[in-house]
DNA sequence: TATTTTGCAACATCGAAAGTTACGTGATAG
DNA sequence: CTATCACGTAACTTTCGATGTTGCAAAATA
């Protein structure tokens, strides 16, 4: 299963909440995994403009796009326009007629299922997310539904 | 990439418009692949209803549904609900309240882009795509689309 | 200059599908 | 009744992409 995805989008909400840079390091340890992982998948993201990455003392990796202006989408297609389904044709180049057409339902089928998918990404930016955490957090059982609470412990 | 959606369709295709049964040997020959392979996918389909399996002397797989009665969905159904994506979360089952949002958002739209296919899948027929090879056929170079053609050889 | 941190290459590991080998079982032909 | 055909299944290997790991170079700062 590609969770690639699924990390830089922690990540970013993590950066975007966060004074200074994040940490390679940091950054796998709050995905649990490793530092070499979190710089291969986040290359993407520097790559289409969203981070910088900075070396040495106090560096690390910063936003420098608003969370407002990244969709689940850009962040997609910024680690490469990977596959999206498990499933597919056996052979897309088949010869054989009766391939062909199963070949085009079943590619139809995926196109649509696709094209819905990568609009819903699209409609979602991360910092809806990052507001939706707000929200999760405002109401977790830590803190309570109370406004009585000046107190915010990191809760990950 | 999971073919066996793809091949299982291709051959439910041929075995309806075969007199006799196809052993697994010459089902292999046709996917280009194995027929261990073929009976292990197959099998599948046999404990749905849709095909039986027969032993010895003239033995081998046949259909024991109508065409038009079997729809792609049913296929990927009888192969055991299979991954659809490629794609997912990290982690379904975070406690950090920041994943947790992320998994929401992205299961959001994933099951919302399955929902889709399974509905596309749904609506199309084996036979339908049976019917639509035969559209290619009849259109292919090799035949002319002139309706002065008795001899149909197979085209695979 | 020593330390921190990224960049990157070159592996190893893992999981699922696919391929392969081997042997057992049942059915039919002769 | 025996040889052969064809499926059933277990066990193993292969393959492919994502992931994990190690090692070292390069850059930036204290």
């Amino acid at each position: 299963m590609d969770a690639r995805l699924s990390r830089m989008l922690h990540l970013l909400i993590h950066m975007g909440r966060m004074a200074g840079p994040l940490t390679s390091e940091a950054a796998a340890t709050m995905l649990g995994t490793n530092p070499v992982v979190v710089r291969r998948t986040m290359s993407g993201l520097r790559d289409a403009g969203y981070v910088r990455s900075v070396k040495g003392h106090g560096g690390g990796w910063s936003l420098i796009r608003d969370l407002d202006d990244i969709t689940m989408l850009d962040v997609h297609r910024a680690l490469g326009e990977n596959r999206i389904f498990a499933l597919g044709p056996a052979d897309p180049t088949a010869t054989c007629l009766v391939e062909q057409a199963v070949n085009a339902s079943l590619e139809g089928a995926l196109r649509e299922a696709e094209a819905l998918l990568l609009r819903r990404l699209n409609d979602v930016s991360v910092a809806s997310i990052a507001a939706d955490f707000d929200h999760r957090f405002a109401e977790s059982p830590d803190i309570g539904e109370t406004e009585a609470s000046g107190r915010r412990t990191s809760s990950d």
